[in-house]
DNA sequence: ATGTTGACTTAGGAAGAAGTTG
DNA sequence: CAACTTCTTCCTAAGTCAACAT
């Protein structure tokens, strides 16, 4: 298809941009310094084998160049560097804590009424203007009939199995041609009849659960069917919202109780020994815990954990503590060390029991029975209290996340189950009994107000089927994408601002694979930006730069206070689209201030059912890997080889979703002493050559059997020194690619795993090498159901 | 439309376990 | 076997998006 990834070149490369300044200086330094490095081992050492290390990093050289042809993984050597010195996540925080400072107050006034105020203005400007025919143009635009027609046959990427046992629809996905009214009737209906046949064949416990010796009995077929791993995938789904018929667990563990400090331990205030009641002391503790980060240092940290900590002090503690720079925390904060230290040295014996007791728990809290399966719970322990730490620059970090009692927590289950007990002088705030949510515990949390909940393990049937379903849809948009694309392209012209607006951002969406953006209230979080809510100072305009034509200059902050930097060249018409965008705008107003996530995800739905902008995400990402598995696998390489590929495409994707993570600490340490290990191996090589060369002459002289037999096993030496060799190096080079790239983030939640199975299958590596353990549950539906030839 | 809330996915870092090495 | 590194699991914050309320 050759539209599947019309923008892929340029994504990747763009990507690698998206390192550019900061990272690149970052990189290059790091190159520079390694460089240095290796000569002085080479000094050190004096085995140096010079030429081998070049030889190796002309390799490397050479396989970037070749990776940069195919348009992957080379970023381009364009000198936008020198601005930015300091590593992404070191300048996100200092960045928005700037921004933040200055623009802070002004957005908490400004921002609603500026939005309002704007909307007003541009109403009057289009009016009077050329973008008159709002209401007919949207009307001529959303077209939604054209879209819809979309031939829907998922027929062709849908394996067999699927097709004889019909997806599950949780939007009425895959039957496209009906409108979705009737299909929900329709559905339940189906679904009933399902249902009852369904439950006829697995017995269901519903009638009989009050009677206990049928519970031993499901217990035991629960025993015998984990044995042999429920397929879940190769049953027939519910339809429509209900998501269990029957749940029952145990409910959360609580955080242990608060534990007052032995005596000695003391806290001081102004120089004074002050013993703190219990509840403020436990506060105290929290702080005392966290004194080495860097974090309780900040003014807004130490402001909000001083406001918060004060509640908790009895009225004199209040009137007595009034300064928190007097406040003295460090024996606090070194007991908890030692403890920590304790902890470490305990012996085998001692650990050995602590790990039964929580695997005890495990088997009693961390499992629950939904529909006659034994499923594993995700995080069944309640959040312990603490301080708030936000992500980057937040407004309420430090402040106290209070302890959850079980007046605090909604038990949701089935009817029919025994309902789990609170601790004994305690109620819970209510029993519920809802199908039609999948979570098992749920409470309100004190910081931002928003609920937590308590849900199932990635491996269990209802998380696995929504990531199922969540690949079909991103396959779905596969086959339409061209004329959506084709379709935005057109909208760049409409007369319509909104139109262009929500036409330029799914541009962004589709090609920089940006999130959509929702807005946030302001001053509750961290100030971060998502493609939606890009504000005109995120983006800047250069009709002109490194010798190429209308580029954007993206600099903001993302999710989790991420920084988000690319350089992109664009087409013209997006160019002069974004220039009237800008035009009168202060840099704090919207980029797009007339378009929301509600109105694209609504628009989106209408060209595709079951779109929303982060469909994207997950398509661009699947589509990339796959099509970089396909460039860089070379089938010739041994194992190890090929897995670098593998890391390489995963890798390609990760930067294009902008996966970052924090250069491990010890990264330099490590990349040495992988270093000098290859030297080392080398000069083991060596020596086995030459160990080889002489028994081949000594065989020719002496022409017996011994002779011979001592040729070949130093063949084999030579050989597997070799490929340890290689295997070091392939080591070495992934790792330096991957200084702070996170690779996880992609494979768990944007790499389709059927594109991975399959790609073992075809090129003969064991799974385990791609998908550790906790993956390989995860993933269980992919690895059972693709065969080699399976296509995103 | 706009705002609010609830449910669920996505995310990076910390802690803990396992593996490696001197 | 202790110290260190690396891999895995845990933790929970921070997004997305739809349904509902205004």
């Amino acid at each position: 298809m050759s539209g599947d990834q019309p923008h892929n070149d340029s994504q990747i490369n763009v990507d690698f941009r998206a390192n550019d300044s900061h990272k690149h200086k970052d990189k290059e330094h790091r190159h520079k310094e390694h460089k240095k490095d290796k000569e002085k081992d080479r000094e050190k050492t004096k085995h140096s084998n010079s030429e081998h290390k070049d030889s190796i990093e002309k390799k490397h050289k050479e396989k970037e160049k070749e990776r940069h042809k195919d348009g992957s993984l080379e970023r381009p050597k364009d000198g936008s560097s020198e601005k930015h010195k300091i590593t992404s996540l070191e300048r996100s925080k200092d960045d928005s804590l700037e921004r933040n400072k200055n623009s802070l107050e002004k957005h908490k006034n400004k921002h609603k009424e500026k939005d309002k105020e704007k909307r007003r203005e541009e109403k009057v400007r289009s009016s009077s203007g050329d973008v008159k025919v709002k209401k007919e143009k949207e009307n001529g635009f959303s077209s939604p009939p054209r879209i819809k027609d979309e031939p829907n046959d998922d027929s062709l990427y849908t394996p067999p199995k699927e097709n004889s046992k019909p997806l599950k629809r949780f939007r009425n996905d895959d039957i496209c041609d009906i409108k979705p009214k009737k299909i929900k009737i329709e559905d339940i209906k189906k679904a009933k009849k399902r249902k009852q046949e369904h439950e006829e064949d697995i017995k269901p416990k519903k009638v009989k659960s009050k009677n206990k010796d049928s519970h031993a009995a499901t217990r035991k077929k629960i025993k015998k069917e984990e044995e042999q791993k429920w397929k879940w995938w190769e049953e027939e789904r519910y339809a429509d919202g209900i998501k269990w018929k029957f749940l029952e667990h145990k409910g959360p563990i609580f955080a242990p109780q608060y534990e007052s400090l032995p005596d000695k331990v003391k806290f001081y205030y102004d120089g004074k020994v002050v013993k703190l009641s219990s509840k403020a002391e436990e506060v105290a503790t929290f702080f005392a815990k966290m004194l080495d980060h860097e974090y309780t240092t900040k003014e807004i940290f130490r402001k909000n954990f001083f406001k918060d900590w004060k509640k908790e002090m009895t009225s004199e503690e209040r009137t007595a503590i009034t300064n928190l720079n007097k406040c003295n925390f460090n024996e606090l904060s070194q007991y908890f060390k030692e403890q920590s230290e304790a902890r470490k040295q305990m012996t085998k014996e001692e650990k050995q029991k602590i790990k039964e007791e929580n695997e005890k728990l495990l088997q009693e809290y961390g499992y629950c029975v939904m529909d006659n399966h034994k499923e594993r719970i995700a995080n069944f322990r309640i959040e312990p209290p603490g301080l708030f730490r936000g992500r980057g620059n937040h407004p309420k970090m430090g402040r106290l996340k209070r302890r959850i009692r079980p007046e605090d927590i909604i038990i949701n289950c089935s009817k029919d189950s025994k309902v789990p007990p609170p601790p004994s002088g305690h109620k819970w705030k209510e029993i519920r009994h809802d199908n039609k949510v999948t979570w098992l515990v749920s409470w309100t949390e004190n910081i931002q107000g928003s609920i937590k909940y308590i849900m199932l393990n990635p491996s269990s049937r209802i998380k696995g089927e929504k990531d199922w379903q969540k690949y079909e849809t991103a396959r779905r948009l596969k086959k339409c994408v061209d004329k959506i694309r084709n379709n935005y392209r057109e909208d760049w012209k409409s007369k319509e601002m909104k139109v262009r607006q929500r036409a330029v951002a799914l541009y962004f969406i589709d090609k920089l694979a940006l999130r959509a953006g929702n807005e946030k209230e302001e001053g509750e979080t961290a100030d971060t930006v998502g493609c939606c809510s890009l504000r005109v100072e995120h983006i800047k305009l250069h009709p002109e730069i490194d010798s190429q034509e209308y580029v954007v200059e993206f600099d903001f902050l993302g999710k989790d206070s991420i920084r988000y930097y690319n350089k992109v060249p664009v087409e013209k018409r997006v160019f002069k689209n974004l220039q009237l965008f800008m035009e009168n705008k202060q840099t704090d107003d919207d980029l797009f201030d007339r378009l929301n996530t509600g109105i694209l995800n609504k628009h989106l739905q209408d060209l595709m059912e079951g779109l929303t902008a982060k469909v994207f995400r997950t398509y661009n990402a699947s589509i990339t890997l796959q099509q970089q598995l396909k460039e860089l696998t070379n089938g010739d390489d041994n194992v190890a080889a090929k897995i670098l590929s593998y890391n390489r495409a995963n890798r390609a994707v990760a930067i294009l979703c902008n996966h970052q993570r924090a250069p491990p600490k010890t990264f330099e340490k490590s990349m040495i002493t992988l270093q000098t290990k290859i030297d080392a191996k080398k000069d083991q090589l060596a020596d086995a050559k030459r160990d080889l060369k002489s028994a081949k002459a000594d065989a020719k002289v002496r022409r017996d059997e011994k002779s011979k037999r001592m040729v070949e096993s130093k063949k084999k030496t030579v050989q597997r020194v070799e490929e340890q060799l290689m295997k070091l190096e392939v080591q070495a080079t992934d790792r330096e690619e991957n200084k702070q790239i996170a690779l996880g983030t992609s494979k768990l939640n944007y790499l389709d795993p059927r594109i991975s199975v399959a790609w073992c299958k075809k090129f003969g590596i064991p799974i385990e090498k791609i998908y550790n353990k906790t993956q390989r549950e995860k993933f269980a539906w992919a690895i059972d159901m693709a065969d080699e030839d399976y296509e995103f």
